[in-house]
DNA sequence: TGCGGATTCAAACAATTGTATTAAATCTTG
DNA sequence: CAAGATTTAATACAATTGTTTGAATCCGCA
């Protein structure tokens, strides 16, 4: 074992065939079932590799979400520094604010770039199947970058109350995380009458989706649900 | 091993605990991750209950989703023939449509109802967690109730395109299934701003929010297939 | 009461898991 | 080249997994 990120080395052919190996795996089957066998398999290093150079299966996935997760992360900034620039003064539409937020998950931009979004379907199943995967990442890597765009949803909806504002955040953030692991599903529920396959297409509806969505009625807060047609 | 569901024993003591505990154990943990052993300690039975009851663990967790998801089935008909009723020859309002489909998951009213959304939770884990569990009970559980609700969603949204209607029904029942799950995320993230165990509140946010992104504009493509047409 | 099937029980099964260890082989770099 | 870092290989380990087995026990019914 060395280095996790301090001197960096040469050649990585290694630690880089594990990381994007671990990742497609993790993507598509999870972190649990995934056995290191199967990784070192598929990537064609010895087993003895991960815990050499990552300490252990954990560390691995930690190495993994950093290196993806900063420069999304700082991408998602400069994407709605844009925004802000291009309207001055006027707050920031919704579309833009989601749409900053969401497109960083499918790749920088930079090398090898992530068109599939298999890092945003990684996410996806591990904060559906690891317990407390969201919230042991969230204080190291999405407080601040949520606090940003909380803040630019509130300017775009100043009529909102902080807490409904919150609530409509997490659906929205719910739906972009599940958007790639339950493609599968419309596909089949929908006897292939959509295009599941077009990435586009699902980022421009998430989009509205959530931007609609943020337009609905405040609930009542005391009131109790009027219309119970319940028995 | 014996009945799964034809003649019914007298005294069911075992079986009823095993799937309760089942239940609770692959809500909070997930399926994969919840061993045999865990679920027959919790529940005070033998290991090989579970083999002897229903064969395999699998089967446990078929015959748990046959006996919630028959009855919650049930009570969806109802609730939406409730509503047809009160509304006569008018399109059943669209809030009542997914009222209808979202509150069975709560439990149906009878014997110990599920009124903490654990079975939705479960749910909610299988669904982003074993690889094609929601296709594989599509067909034998789903196929029915989807396409009543989506008739129902056509007739409330008469102008919108079949493949939109697939998307955003797509889009709510995957908030819907991660409504439970994600819970504790929010909450963290809003520093307990929100009252995150309010499930009724849970409901009636869920339903606005969906029933507003129904009233998103339709997707560009259209647009620029209509354009393609017109031009 | 006693027979017989249903049920429960402890024990063991084979397979897989993450991790660790050993030594030899290979590469990188001063 | 030489020294150190990296990679491979072959095992081994203890732990956990779902499943099976055969004997013990329960229980309704004759």
């Amino acid at each position: 074992m060395n280095n996790l990120s301090k001197t960096v080395p040469i050649k990585m052919d290694t630690q880089e065939r594990i990381l994007e190996t671990a990742e497609q795996l993790f993507a598509r089957r999870g972190f649990e079932t995934t056995s290191l066998r199967h990784i070192t398999k598929e990537a064609r290093v010895n087993l003895a590799a991960v815990n050499y150079h990552f300490g252990s299966k954990e560390g691995l996935l930690k190495e993994l979400l950093r290196m993806r997760i900063v420069p999304m992360n700082e991408k998602r900034r400069s994407m709605l520094e844009a925004f802000r620039f291009q309207n001055s003064t006027q707050p920031v539409p919704l579309e833009n604010v989601f749409e900053a937020f969401l497109r960083p998950f499918f790749g920088t931009g930079s090398p090898g770039g992530d068109s599939e979004g298999l890092f945003l379907r990684m996410m996806g199943r591990l904060s559906a199947e690891k317990p407390g995967f969201m919230e042991s990442i969230y204080q190291e890597h999405f407080r601040d970058i949520q606090e940003l765009f909380i803040n630019a949803i509130k300017e775009a909806r100043p009529n909102l109350r902080e807490e409904e504002v919150f609530w409509r955040f997490h659906f929205a953030l719910t739906l972009m995380l599940s958007s790639m692991t339950q493609r599968q599903r419309l596909k089949i529920s929908s006897h292939g009458r959509c295009q599941t396959d077009d990435i586009e297409g699902l980022i421009e509806r998430l989009i509205a989706f959530i931007c609609a969505g943020f337009q609905s009625p405040v609930a009542s807060e005391n009131s109790v649900a009027a219309m119970g047609v319940l028995s």
